[in-house]
Parts: structure tokens; sequence; C-alpha cells
DNA sequence: TTCCATATATGACGATCGTCATATTGAACG
DNA sequence: CGTTCAATATGACGATCGTCATATATGGAA
């Protein structure tokens, strides 16, 4: 190979990283090969120098968008938990805060694209099987107390769930309403003893 | 009008019907004009003379979805009820339930739906809002002591992301057996007294 | 039976989709 | 300073999208 590696590799990456955001801003079928080359500053001609098809970008922007809203969530956590929340405070008022409500497209994917998976081939539906496999573990290692692996995945339900209702009523009062009745809900009923 | 109004009717109301299901099926953006109109069993061309355009299909088709999943539903629940289960664990193994873990184009539109619902129409997000909330509401009614209307919130949540999870894992026995692992630990939690 | 309003079908429009064959660029080497 | 080959751009393909103007089929009223 003559030229750096690295040329084609900053591409390939910067057409991932679109496709990270375009996914959660419009869905596993709301945006096109054309719309993610052009928001990259390329044509869409090019496109299949770096990928095999669709769907093999897909997987990958999927698996990059999974990564990068875990790594925001828990460096958001971590400032929580620096000022002196639990663990499990901190995840909650860190998933079901305003700032996750409106930042759709760097926030959790699972929360917008779940409902879509079951459309979706098979490698794209492994791929996000395992962004919420991830979430689930991420969940548990939070947990009060000596809960179960099996509390971790109720939890991990509700906070999806939650999420994607505010989201339906909008980053407006509505829906910071719900979230933050919900944050309220749910601290108040997993750890009574203290606030 | 010379002729009878049911038999112009009768058509609207079989394309609503079908476009009932394919959103359920395919999502908001999954299916097409002509794919509603070749399932009703009409040409896609006469549309038009029906609905003053493709959205006004998806308005009608989210009130009929809501209504009719939530009517199943509740005919689910009434069945568990007169089998002697409370209102609330009738609630849960009827929306947890293997049956709806699979029925997918004739049950609950809001776990289907909710995430794709930010990025659609006004009229449509209002549609979508309104089963939202009537959703919440039947939650409520059947919610065991005098909790708050607060609580309805946080478990209807759970209930939608539980399945969404659940059919995420697909229609297997993963899926099964997060589903039933639900039921019981909410069923648990809420009702420690009783099974 | 004849007529006519209504319901449905036909077929086309511009746009956009994923895909790909081919042309052009650009940067490191001899 | 050319040469060469990887990286990107161009432009086209068949298909499908929502929309609509227009033509045909249908069925009750006369």
């Amino acid at each position: 190979m003559k030229t750096a590696p690295s040329r084609k590799e900053a591409t390939h990456a910067r057409i991932v990283d679109t496709a990270a955001r375009a996914i959660r801003r419009a869905g596993y079928d709301g945006v096109g090969v054309a719309d993610i080359m052009k928001a990259a500053g390329l044509t869409h001609g090019g496109f299949y120098a770096h990928f095999a098809s669709r769907d093999a970008l897909i997987v990958e922007a999927i698996e990059q968008a999974g990564c990068e809203g875990m790594q925001t969530l828990v460096a958001s956590i971590e400032r929580r938990e620096a000022r002196g929340a639990t663990p499990f405070k901190a995840l909650v008022s860190a998933y079901l805060s305003d700032t996750h409500l409106g930042s759709v497209e760097t926030g959790c994917p699972i929360a917008v694209l779940v409902g879509e998976m079951p459309r979706q081939s098979d490698a794209v539906q492994a791929a996000t099987r395992r962004r919420v496999q991830a979430f689930i573990e991420m969940v548990r290692a939070r947990l009060p107390g000596h809960r179960a692996a099996d509390e971790a995945e109720t939890v991990a339900s509700t906070l999806i769930g939650t999420l994607q209702i505010a989201r339906a009523l909008g980053d407006t009062a509505p829906g910071r309403a719900f979230l933050s009745g919900r944050r309220r809900h749910l601290l108040a009923s997993f750890e009574p003893g203290e606030d």
C-alpha cells in the first residue's frame, strides 16, 4: 500500500459517525445513503468503496451509537456520583435527565430504535441485541443492595419506556414534567430510606 | 346523494383497517399507499377519493389501531379477572403475555410506534399522544390499593418498554423468557402479599 | 331499460431510493 | 517531474414513493 492507510480509515469513520447520528434522528429507515454521504461531505456514489451495502453501514452505526451513547451516559453518571449521589440515583437522574430528553442524536440509541428492531435484517438485529444486553448489564451494576440480575431487566425496561414516552410528549413542559415525575417516583420506590 | 352511502364508507373502513395493521407490522414509514391499497384489494390510484393525503390515513389508522388494541387487551384482562385474578395481575399478565408478544399486527400500537413518534407530523403526533394518555388511564384504573395517578405513568412506561425489549429479543425462547421474568417480578414487587 | 352520479381503475408525473460501472482526482514513489 | 494506484466523484439504472388528472365501471332512480 502506497498511501497512508489513515486516509481512507478517517473517511470511513466519519461516515459511520454521521450515520450513528442520523439513525438516532430519523430511525433505521429514515435516512438514505445519499443523505449520510452528503452530511459527511461526500457524494453518494463513492459509498460502495467503503461499505458492502447500506446494511453493513447500519450495523457499524448502531455499534458506534451504542458505545458513544453509553460513554456519554456513564460520564454523566460519574459526575453525579462525584457530587455524592448513589450509583442508582445517578443512573436514574442521568438517563431521565432533561438533557437526555433533548439530545436524541447523541443519546441512548436503544430508546429510539428498539421499536424498529423486529423489522430489521438479522445482522442489524444481532448488533442491536448486543447493545441491549450491554445496557442491562450497565444498569445491573448500579442497583442498590443485593438485587437480582432479574431486577436490572425491569429497571432497564422502565428507563427505556419512560424516555420514549417523554419524548413522545415532546421536549417541552409536558415531556419534562413526565420525566421529572418518573425520576422522583423511581428513586422513592427503589430507595425508600434515602432521598 | 343517490347511491347508498354505506358503499364508500365500507371501502374507507377497509382501507383504514388494513393500514392499522400495516403500521404495526412495518412502522409509520414502512408501508406506502400502494401497499395498503393492494392489501385492501384496490389499486393505489383511487386512494385520493378517500383521503386527502397519506398523512390523513395514518391519523385514522393510529386511532383505529389504538382502539382495537385497547379493546383486545381489555377483553383479555376481563377474561383473567373472571378466573379470579386481580385487575392489576390481569393487566400485567395480559399485556406481557406470549400472545401479545407474537401478535404485533393486532396488539398495542404504542409499543411499536412510540419510538417513531417524534419524527411524525403534528397531526400524527397528536393522535398518538391521545392513545398514550388513554393507555395510562387504563393502567391507572387497575392499580392495586390507593396508588397515585403518578404510579400509573411508571407502570405504563415499564409495560411498554418491557414488551419492546422482549420483541427485540424475538418471539422465541429468549424473548418469552424475558417476558415471563418481567411478569413474575412486576407482580411480586407490586403485590407482595399475594401471588 | 336508460340515465347519471358516484366509486374505483388506469396510467403518468417528478422525486428519491440502493446500487454500481466508470471517470476523475490527488498524493506518494522512482 | 512524471507515473501509478488508491480515494473519491460523476452519472446512470430500475424500482418505488406520494400525488393526481382522467377514464371506466357500477348501481340506484326514472
